[in-house]
DNA sequence: GTTAGCACTCGAAAAGAATGAGTGCTAATT
DNA sequence: AATTAGCACTCATTCTTTTCGAGTGCTAAC
């Protein structure tokens, strides 16, 4: 058997219609909702060939038929590549979506100063807009090159060490000292550091560099060895993971994930938010940097119930982090796609477009002053 | 009427045994619950003297009864407060608990080098501990003096400044400069800006300390004024809240918390975490820094099912925080009461206690070097 | 003051009945 | 050969009815 024409579009009048109503859709429905012009009889042969096929599903004998996993796919894969190509067709929607774009950033940059805050207020606006629960993950410092580091005397007994990555990533750590050191020891160990590991990956910085930074390092051999498990725990990924999450409790609107055990699940996905950590970082750029994972797709098995849409945003150059929209299968795909592709394409153009007289706002993914 | 002796003891045996069970409890279940030996239709008549004086109710008629917020009230005030004294008096108790603080603090801060990892896990393992959904407030750094700022170089465009205030809270802030400054400029600056404004408060930083610093600035108005911006930005007490939950899906435990719209309701005051800064910062003092709120009690109105026990803890001098733990009514007040003292106990010992020898953690508040 | 006894209440659970949306199949129609 | 009208059948949902029993309040006796 085949999907021929009539197939398809008696599928996606299915789909249509169970993405506005949420129930399961009849015979009858469909012969009025298309231009078919096809008695529900007619359908109703259709609609059991399409249940052959597997698109489509009866949840019980007597009741009407809601999309399958399968069908799903078919409509986001085909039906909505139309839908794209048509903007891309019509110059008019695009520059309509620059200035939702504009509109966009003008609310979110206006009184935030840091891009960790931006960002928690980005998964918050698509929360509220969508009404989808969604994450937004900040981007890694994984791999990035160090670029400065300081030490300075603090205390009697301590001294603090300020490290700067590629990406303006600021990090510090503060390091205890059995005794007081004067000026000149700091300065010579500062010009160690710079000289020894500025410009190096975690990866580039290997035995051999140390063990000439040990050989310099004179009296200072245990301060020494400090800062350099305080740059190693800088650099390195571990831990290295914030994600922000929101509009957790828009499940709660659509009643086929709302009985308690499932909503349980899904919400505590959201709040160990390590458990998300399988939805970013996919390098799949097709589609425009966009996935969409329906139902049992998602790697994450609490959200087989759910679909998943994500996009990768590049801040500045390697920095790159993923927004994610997860609302029930029957979410509307055009909108989400819609929303997320103006989110990243938000963020993608953030640093780029912004003006360079604006100097209010700090780019450093440090928030350190948050507290 | 009077609440005699007997009343009492019967209130405590319903308010016990609907603890445990959840269920309204009769007559009977009492007459045989309690040492007191008497009929169910005593047991009745008193309780209907209960149910006049408002410590419980009947949910409808021909049920069994259930505390009122006013005789869980009772209970934590009295009958808990006995069982309090009895601690006291009993050494061997204390020394238990004494254990179990070393315990959890062996587990808390093993291979862990941060303060707000430290809390995060608090949080975590309270929720696990009680199955009750918790908080963790950090610290404000709201009112502390600046220790130390300094300038770096970073970029030609960018200069770094970092200050540190008391407690060693560190917030770093790059600030965008125009053209690029030698040393003998920076060092100039940091001199300036440290003998400045090291060891004064937000407050103190007036305008006549402004207008001098500005007049000593020379060609670096412009820096200068940002780095005053940056000060004040960091040491001001706004989005200053930083707080930690977990277990917030506990809730579904507990059938008369987990229908849809309660439960999102709750959840959602846990998710938009501002909505629980009216649950700390109550300076109270009494009963040793532990205050309970008993359904409408607590200042949160989303939480009117809930009871809420908190704790303030301090780390350091100043450095004042609060835990707090939410669950249903009729919540385990004994356990969860004991729980939060000895986690308060825990935070309050933390740094006091600290073996000096121990560097491999920092006690900074700042986390800049999550991300 | 306490208790046994009894009629009464009322929610929860089980059982039954009505409803109706939707199906599959067959036979007639185009 | 494809389409459609017609009809018997299915089955979740809803509403009503019944049953059940835990628990009460009250009265009269101890």
């Amino acid at each position: 058997m085949e999907l021929d024409e009539r197939k398809l579009k008696i599928l996606q009048a299915i789909i249509k219609n169970y993405l506005e109503t949420g129930e399961p859709v009849g015979s009858r429905t469909i012969s009025k909702y298309t231009d078919l012009n096809l008695s529900s009889a007619t359908i109703r042969n259709e609609m059991a060939d399409l249940e052959e096929l597997g698109y489509i599903l009866q949840p019980h004998t007597s009741a009407g038929r809601v999309p399958s996993d399968k069908g799903y796919r078919l409509y986001v894969d085909n039906m909505m590549r139309e839908k794209e190509n048509l903007i891309i067709k019509k110059e008019i929607e695009i520059s309509d979506k620059e200035k939702e774009v504009e509109e966009l950033k003008e609310f979110l940059v206006e009184k935030v100063d840091k891009v960790e805050t931006l960002l928690q207020n980005m998964a918050k606006m698509l929360a509220t807009n969508t009404n989808y629960a969604t994450m937004v993950s900040v981007p890694k410092s994984q791999g990035k090159r160090l670029k400065f580091i300081q030490l300075s005397a603090v205390d009697s007994d301590k001294i603090l060490c300020v490290m700067v990555l590629e990406g303006n990533i600021i990090k510090n750590k503060l390091l205890d000292i059995d005794e007081e050191l004067d000026n000149e020891t700091i300065l010579k160990l500062n010009i160690l550091f710079n000289s020894s590991l500025n410009g190096l990956t975690l990866e580039e910085i290997n035995l051999g560099i140390i063990a000439k930074m040990k050989g310099q390092a004179g009296e200072q051999l245990e301060l020494t060895k400090k800062v350099i498990d305080a740059v190693a725990e800088a650099m390195s990924t571990e831990e290295d993971l914030k994600i922000y999450t929101s509009g957790t409790t828009n499940i709660f609107k659509y009643p086929e994930l709302s009985d308690s055990s499932k909503a349980s699940d899904i919400i505590n996905t959201f709040e160990e938010k390590q458990l998300l950590t399988s939805l970013i970082n996919k390098e799949d750029d097709e589609q425009g940097g966009i996935q969409i994972y329906i139902g049992n797709e998602t790697p994450i098995h609490t959200m087989k119930d759910c679909s998943v849409v994500t996009a990768t945003y590049e801040l500045e150059d390697g920095l790159k982090g993923t927004i994610g929209i997860i609302g029930p299968k029957r979410m509307d795909y055009e909108k989400v796609v819609e929303t997320i592709k103006t989110a990243k394409v938000q963020l993608d153009s953030l640093y780029k477009k912004r003006p360079s007289s604006s100097d209010d706002y700090d780019m450093t993914l440090d928030d350190s002053n948050e507290e």
